[in-house]
DNA sequence: TCTTGAAAGTTAAACGCTTTACGAAAAAAA
DNA sequence: TTTTTTTCGTAAAGCGTTTAACTTTCAAGA
């Protein structure tokens, strides 16, 4: 026999596929003796009931689509850890959606999920095209951005504050004395938001803004080193690199060793994400920690709620960063700043 | 109105509904007006068809299940890309589930991917439930095996060649004239192997093999530092420790820096995978490369074939690991050994 | 002119569940 | 005993597709 149906254990058990349904369902009204026979005859037929027809008319198919750039990507890959954990403990399976920043990728995954009847989507920053998400919603499926904001959308929303996250790192590079203070920043939406955060604490410690120590670029490793290139390469290099994500700041890292310049003596370097990379380059890297596991644990709490329609109003959760010292920044070197910082 | 089902396409277009599913299978038969007609209608009222509906006929669902310990380990993350990649190539969805080793959850996803009539199952090593994978078989759904082999049972198997691999880096260790070259087992299966190899390798070149200088550990960064700390510790403690993981061999690596010791100076460290960890770390590890792209791809063609029953035997595909050099390998610090070597 | 056959569609059943409305039997109340 | 509840179940419709079998139309061949 094939997979067994309903049928089969309805048959076998002498009752009709209606008890065999609500004994698997739990719904009441049923003696023990017949909840019995029915889980006996489950259990000696090997039956497994079959979810897609049950989503099919319970119109749920308790499965929640992501779109990200990469799973690859550490960064990602631990948030999407965190996701399964927690759509799991839901009762909710994912489907991951690599788009590698490709509007193709994204438009094809858009509807992929969409045929699937996936009863809700999270999707993250490096997500392009506005447009798809105008079709998601269309099509009442419940979304939440994460590390994302789309203004002219009113979505369900769960991020780091950028702008504190930015702050925070210039401050403590400023702290330790750090007069030129570089970043690069990553071609996504979070940017401008850490970067006005860079600027106001800039402001606040009496430095200077120079448009000359900021660069923007992909997140690449190799992207992050050219850019740090570019900065040691400047008439007066900072002493300080505040990199946008982990990838870029271990990019940096290279740059600066390979010129045989120390971390930190000579240069520190801050990162962002605090993925598992953090721990592994040397020297261990400094970084403004994303709590990736609460953002997963918001997010789907966010999501189902929306799919559940429990809550209506849309709800935008900020989470806080934190600053993860570890052994790429020191104190400032002051010999090798030339230039004194008017102000 | 709600999302528009193939009758409102169908009523709209002024066709049966056959005519619309016919369309959109491209199954012959309709005047190019026709197709026309529905196509337009289609594309109006943005009508994405349910594949949850068409699972139900088609008896397929298009959908894979991947069963690993963790999908943020990068070396996970990084197969998963692969199938995620493609899979999609070949019109499959993955679901993703990450069982920490554990038998509960392996028997908790077994039971959802049976339940959720996924066409096919990868399984990666790490699984320890055999009799899941029977039930699995027993309800007809083809397995590929990753990395793991299980003697019971006649699988799929795509996997790297262990043996070669062990013995390959032993090989490149003892050449650079290592003669006490320890070895950080994982507690998996594909380990077996790889200590085989590790000891035709000394065999070949007339290393002695000394039990003290194999030990087994679980892959976390934690117990690889504690494993190479015990081989540190030994009375005549190793040249070049050959770690069967990179995540073990980074433990390994902060174990040998924590003591002051020099890599590649004192100590040689070689890896497994060549995961993107070990182009992180400092210095940059030397390591077995796991074909990812391709062990991908086998899985993905091995596991289709068996479910478009196009392939009636089961193969075993070995792929063959390489050697790749970095920076935490070199020449043997003779000074370093005390006792010579018998033979 | 009549027959055939291809082309273009349609009808209706089936897929494996959930759920609503309803019925019979047993238990409780009168 | 009769009536009313409650308990335990069942029948049947519906979810949105696919597909096998069938019908209609029309051009071509005999």
């Amino acid at each position: 026999m094939q997979q067994p149906t309903i049928y089969d254990v309805a048959k076998k058990a002498g009752v009709s596929i209606a008890t065999v349904s609500g004994v698997i369902n739990n719904n009441g009204k049923y003696s023990n003796k017949t909840k019995e026979k029915v889980l006996d005859v489950m259990e000696e037929l090997k039956y497994y009931p079959s979810s897609v027809a049950s989503s099919l008319t319970a119109k749920r198919t308790q499965t929640i689509g992501l779109i990200i750039p990469d799973i690859s990507s550490p960064f990602y890959a631990e948030f999407a850890r965190s996701l399964e954990d927690w759509g799991d403990e839901k009762g909710y399976s994912i489907i991951i959606c690599s788009t590698d920043y490709n509007e193709k990728k994204e438009k094809k995954y858009v509807s992929l999920l969409l045929r699937r009847r996936v009863d809700g989507i999270i999707i993250s920053s490096g997500f392009n095209n506005v447009d798809l998400i105008k079709d998601i919603i269309q099509q009442e499926i419940p979304v939440v951005l994460v590390a994302y904001n789309i203004d002219s959308l009113q979505l369900n929303t769960v991020s780091v504050d950028d702008y504190r996250g930015g702050y925070q790192a210039t401050a403590y590079l400023a702290e330790l004395g750090h007069k030129r203070i570089a970043i690069i920043t990553e071609t996504v939406q979070s940017s401008a938001e850490r970067i006005r955060g860079y600027q106001n604490a800039l402001n606040d410690y009496h430095l200077i803004y120079d448009e000359n120590l900021l660069t923007e670029s992909r997140a690449t490793f190799e992207e992050g080193e050219i850019q740090a290139e570019k900065l040691l390469n400047l008439e007066e290099p900072p002493t300080a690199i505040f990199a946008f994500n982990d990838i870029l700041a271990i990019g940096a890292m290279r740059a600066v060793l390979k010129r045989g310049l120390k971390i930190p003596e000579d240069i520190s370097i801050v990162g962002f994400d605090n993925s598992v990379l953090a721990t592994i380059c040397n020297p261990t890297l400094t970084t403004m920690a994303q709590p990736l596991n609460d953002m997963g644990k918001e997010a789907i709490g966010s999501l189902i709620s929306e799919i559940e329609g429990t809550v209506k109003r849309k709800q935008r959760i900020l989470l806080l960063p934190e600053l993860v010292k570890r052994h790429s920044t020191g104190p400032a070197n002051l010999k090798s700043n030339k230039r004194e910082v008017k102000n």
